[in-house]
RNA sequence: GGCGACGUGGUGAAGUGGCUUAACACGGAGGUCUGCAAAACCUCUAUUCAGCGGUUCGAAUCCGCUCGUCGCCUCCA
């Protein structure tokens, strides 16, 4: 079996085969730093985050390029108002992205390429679809694609030219086009906007050449897989495919993945709509990273995704669950010789897990799977089946699989003497039968953010989750 | 107006022609274990897959219609 994924533009579903043989190359659009992202925004990064993961799971070598957009309107326009420049403003948001993908566990990409460190690339890129005749300028010194010149324009979306709502959700042109399908490669300057000297003029580039460049700088004319929201797909990846494909005359994308939206009162997310959640804004709140990270992948990547504080708490459970099973595996001990039936299980659950994410990334089956295995694997914890290494292949054998989720617990750290002090005072009181003082340690352990529970092994403990 | 997706239990959600009289998770009810607590385990919790009609030996799964929800239609992940 081997990994299958379902391409927006062909609409087939088809195994995924890179370009150069053991090597995957994928470009994810990023976010644009005017702003904190918001947890519909790291729907998408943590879909591509999981592609990733899978892809390295399954033995390939991935090189993943996810880009910041530190270059548009908003971004200018957030800067005037804050009386600073558009680098501090985008550094700060940069920063802010940064803290609020690691907590949520996502994968660093390889590359993280700036739209403003791109530009010579941008300028060459339009130089060449101008040579080619793909590309006009305006008195402004703007430079647009002419997407008269490219009978392909629009496949991705499955979209009829003739059929487009023309002015609907266009504002007054500011940039005076010949086709109002036109769209911009190069904003000529405007004063008190930032702007480049660059080969073709100055100014500034548009969004959708930025993505062109950044991902055909980082990997090459033609790349495996391209990720993204939904509403990317028209105009954004429309534009790109067109440009890139114009310039370069071979194919852009092998793959291109489309992740659904996440919901919020039955609406999309979004700024518009003011539904929107924010990562600091949760974890301020006393949200698990862990339980937030589970409800935003636990869904498949193409099947809208309701959040709610319902779903949350939902995903907070399903993670105890886990939890308590991992502080049960490494708390057991038995001498005995072993449960003959152990392997089977382990490699019946890693078998069902790569079926479910070889299916175009079924998540929702591999944990279904996971879970199969969590109840068998409590089961002979409770009949006292496994021996002492039983429980740490079994231990093995779930941090195999979460290389992909991401979602188990860290190995503990170690406890600080004091608590570790506490602990052993209250083993002792224990096989004392000083309950009363049992009690009291245990309270006073959980207000310092440590668990403790009582199990045929002893005392096992584990960080209270939200409180460090 | 055009294009597209979706509608499965109290909730989220797999399953897309027979292996499923429907996974898994959350929630709920009862039980076992236990100093207590927690966890865990066991049993139960959809004769049914929006509605109607059709194809088929057989449909949640294919086709048609109806109803409903959502998305995209120029810079939103």
């Amino acid at each position: 079996m081997t990994l299958r994924l379902q391409d927006t533009l062909s609409g087939e579903t088809r195994p995924f085969e890179p370009l150069d043989a053991g090597h995957a190359r994928v470009y994810s659009c990023g976010p644009t730093v005017y702003g904190p992202a918001h947890i519909g925004n790291f729907r998408s990064f943590l879909f591509a985050d999981l592609l990733v993961r899978y892809l390295r799971y399954r033995g390939l070598r991935v090189t993943w390029v996810m880009n910041f957009t530190d270059i548009d309107d908003r971004i200018i326009e957030r800067a005037r108002d804050a009386s600073e420049t558009i680098g501090v403003l985008t550094d700060r948001w940069i920063a802010q992205f940064r803290a609020d993908a690691a907590a949520l566990r996502m994968t660093t990409p390889d590359v993280s390429p700036r739209a403003t460190e791109h530009i010579d690339a941008i300028a060459r890129l339009i130089a060449t679809l101008e040579a080619r005749g793909h590309a006009y300028r305006t008195e402004d010194g703007s430079i647009f694609f002419r997407i008269s010149s490219w009978p392909a324009y629009g496949r991705l979306a499955r979209l009829d030219p003739t059929q487009l709502r023309v002015g609907e959700r266009v504002e007054a042109d500011d940039y005076g086009k010949d086709d109002a399908r036109d769209f911009a490669l190069w904003k000529g300057p405007k004063a008190g906007d930032p702007a480049w000297e660059t080969a073709i003029g100055a100014g500034r580039p548009g969004w959708h050449i930025e993505c062109s460049a950044m991902s055909m700088a980082h990997l090459g004319e033609s790349f495996d897989i391209h990720t993204g929201g939904v509403d990317l797909i028209f105009p954004h990846h429309v534009d790109e495919i067109a440009q890139s494909e114009a310039a370069t005359g071979k194919p852009f994308v092998g793959t291109w993945l489309h992740c659904a939206h996440l919901r919020l009162g039955g609406e999309k997310m979004a700024r518009r709509v003011g539904n929107i959640a924010r990562v600091a804004d949760l974890l301020e709140s006393g949200v698990s990273p862990r339980a937030l990270r589970y409800a935003l992948i636990s869904v498949h990547y193409r099947q809208a995704l309701e959040y709610s504080e319902a779903s949350l708490a939902a995903a907070g459970a399903a993670v105890d669950r886990l939890d308590s099973l991992v502080a049960s595996l490494m708390a057991y001990r038995n001498d005995g010789d072993g449960d003959p039936g152990l392997p089977a299980a382990l490699d019946g659950a890693r078998a069902a897990f790569e079926a479910a994410f070889d299916d175009d990334l079924n998540v929702s089956a591999a944990l279904a799977a996971l879970f199969d295995l969590v109840r068998e694997l409590n089961r002979r914890i409770d009949a006292r089946a496994l021996s002492s290494n039983d429980a740490r292949a079994a231990l093995d054998a779930l941090r195999v699989l979460d290389r992909v989720l991401a979602i188990l617990p860290d190995p503990p750290s170690e406890l600080d003497p004091e608590s570790a002090a506490m602990l052993d005072a209250r083993r002792i009181a224990r096989e004392a039968r000083e309950w009363a003082r049992s009690d009291e340690l245990r309270d006073a352990l959980l207000e310092r953010g440590i668990t403790v529970e009582d199990t045929r092994d002893g005392q096992r403990w584990h960080r209270t989750e939200g409180a460090s």
